[in-house]
DNA sequence: GTGAAAGCGCTAACAT
DNA sequence: ATGTTAGCGCTTTCAC
């Protein structure tokens, strides 16, 4: 057993103490004397003593890590995010552990169910759905997707844009590039955030004496560059003469350039382009993406921060990031 | 303590056996009535009795996880092969915790610690360094990138692609469309994987009466879009007159490609571009790249199979997949 | 200041 | 077929 590794109990023996004193030494609580102490690190170094966390866990039955759920680790999106998470909780001693669900309510059920086994500390969705009420009495911060207010039980929190005022300059930016007839692509699963920057987006035409006809909300099942291509095409194909679009999603957008260029449709000349997030790639195609910055990365941050206060006991409330528009060549 | 949640104790108390039966009728192993399994299943069902992994693992000494060390999960080639590596770790009943390093050693360094600490049972690594050598008495898979062969000890495997014949395809196909002065861009820190590339590449020319000239190989610090465009900036102001690049990784021909639209140079008739990977994005830029394809999905299916064999006791050997030209429009 | 011992939830002998 | 019990490595009373 142990698999080589020694002991507690055998580093007592070989510090000449007891197992009460060598735990008292590494984890720097309870007294004890400078020179046992002293006798306890060397054999620890010596040995390179690594404690069994499994134990100490079991023990403290709260394991030191905390259970990182994302809908699609292959999203720049969601990776930025999840990145900024671990590193952060890293920092802090934590252990990242990430799930990926594949947009999978069953896999995003079954992850929840695990950590609650191994007695994780905490839960972090990013882009979830949790769309079936599934207990959990861990804390749980949401990132970038706010689940119907249902699950959004106490012990919980959201983090994400103003995606009201996100709608909103997108719509305003076009109005302003006088494209009296937009149209909006939404991600169909998700409820909140996209309603949230479609009131702002018609709010926006509103106010401009333009209300959105509402046969120019097309919606797309994937977000994915296939999907941007796709409902880029049924646009065009609308017969509704759009002469723009505002992609809630970057990746979306690129997708549909890249169709819009194929077609030999200029952009911004024949149709103009919005995206949402701001992903690195934005401003690397031809042309540039005009785009609303999200913050997304600190996001992140701040979701870490955030549990770890929870932990902490201390109570923590939603967080709404800013959003800015961000102006290169698609407009 | 135990968090609301019961313990087989309370489950043996209520349905009136012992802890042992319970054990054995979870577990499937030992022997019992079906009348009492039906009373133990029971009381299972009736309060959800979810058991503690930390015990069982604690108990049996290792965990049914296996921990995945990558080092930019922000990289859809990496994120790519994590992904498979899940999927197919999942459907056997392991989890699979995903560390990311941020091509940082001391984060592997750590994350390998943590591993074993946590009596995880194997590892694998996707494009790690581990140059030090850090001992472990894990089983492990190498993905992607080969290490010092001082680091390979038995109990360990490497899955990758031929990079040998890689590099050969890419110079084959810039000999045969007339690009004689070709300069190849390659990541500085890999050591084995790039070197084999360089070596095809260089074997393709030289075949065609036209050796590499040692002032065109180029090399990048990160693999980023960012860092094509650089090393592109510079292959340019080289005064070296090369008529084509290859790119051992399609983020830097994407980042290359980007650069030379904004300066004006026509691809493929100025400068020709070839990538490797191909990665999602490559088909969707304009001009599509033209790219060698590894099966990069395929190494993490591969991977989550060879562990899993390797856990088993089975031996695994050394996978090299085999790449395919993909031509498309940049030569 | 230090040690003995109980006990976390579980599995696997070893009884019966 | 089922129950009793030791013990995995650790922390934490409770004595001394």
């Amino acid at each position: 057993m142990n698999n080589g590794k020694l002991s507690i109990k055998e580093i007592a023996r070989l510090a000449n103490t007891s197992v009460a004193t060598v735990s008292r030494v590494i984890n720097g609580n309870g007294r004890f004397s400078k020179e046992t102490e002293q006798r306890v690190r060397e054999v620890i170094d010596r040995y390179n003593y690594q404690p069994n966390m499994l134990a100490k866990s079991l023990r403290e039955d709260r394991m030191k890590a905390i259970g990182v759920i994302v809908s699609d680790i292959t999203s720049d999106y969601f990776a930025g995010i999840v990145q900024e998470i671990e590193s952060e909780l890293f920092r802090h001693g934590y252990t990242a552990v990430i799930c990926d669900t594949f947009e999978n309510e069953e896999a995003e059920k079954r992850f929840m169910e695990m950590l609650g086994n191994l007695r994780f500390s905490g839960i972090i969705f990013v882009g979830g759905k949790r769309s079936k009420t599934l207990m959990s009495d861990l804390p749980i911060i949401y990132v970038d997707r706010k689940p119907p207010p249902a699950s959004m039980e106490k012990g919980s929190c959201f983090i994400g844009s103003d995606n009201y005022r996100g709608g909103c300059l997108a719509g305003e930016r076009l109005m302003a590039a006088g494209r009296h007839n937009p149209a909006i692509v939404l991600f169909e699963d998700e409820l909140e955030t996209q309603r949230q920057r479609l009131r702002g987006f018609r709010k926006a035409l509103a106010d401009h004496g333009r209300p959105l006809d509402p046969r120019c909300i097309f919606h797309v099942e994937h977000v994915t560059y296939e999907g941007g291509r796709q409902v880029t095409e049924r646009i065009l194909r609308s017969g509704l003469h759009c002469d723009s679009v505002f992609y809630t999603s970057d990746i979306l957008a690129i997708g549909g350039a890249q169709y819009l260029n194929e077609a030999h449709v200029a952009v911004p000349e024949g149709i103009a382009l919005m995206g949402m997030d701001d992903i690195p790639l934005s401003r690397r195609i031809t042309p540039p993406l005009t785009t609303v910055r999200q913050q997304y990365r600190r996001f992140g941050a701040l979701a870490a921060d955030s549990i770890i206060r929870m932990l902490k006991g201390e109570t923590v409330e939603d967080l709404i990031l800013d959003v800015e528009l961000i102006e290169r060549a698609t407009v």
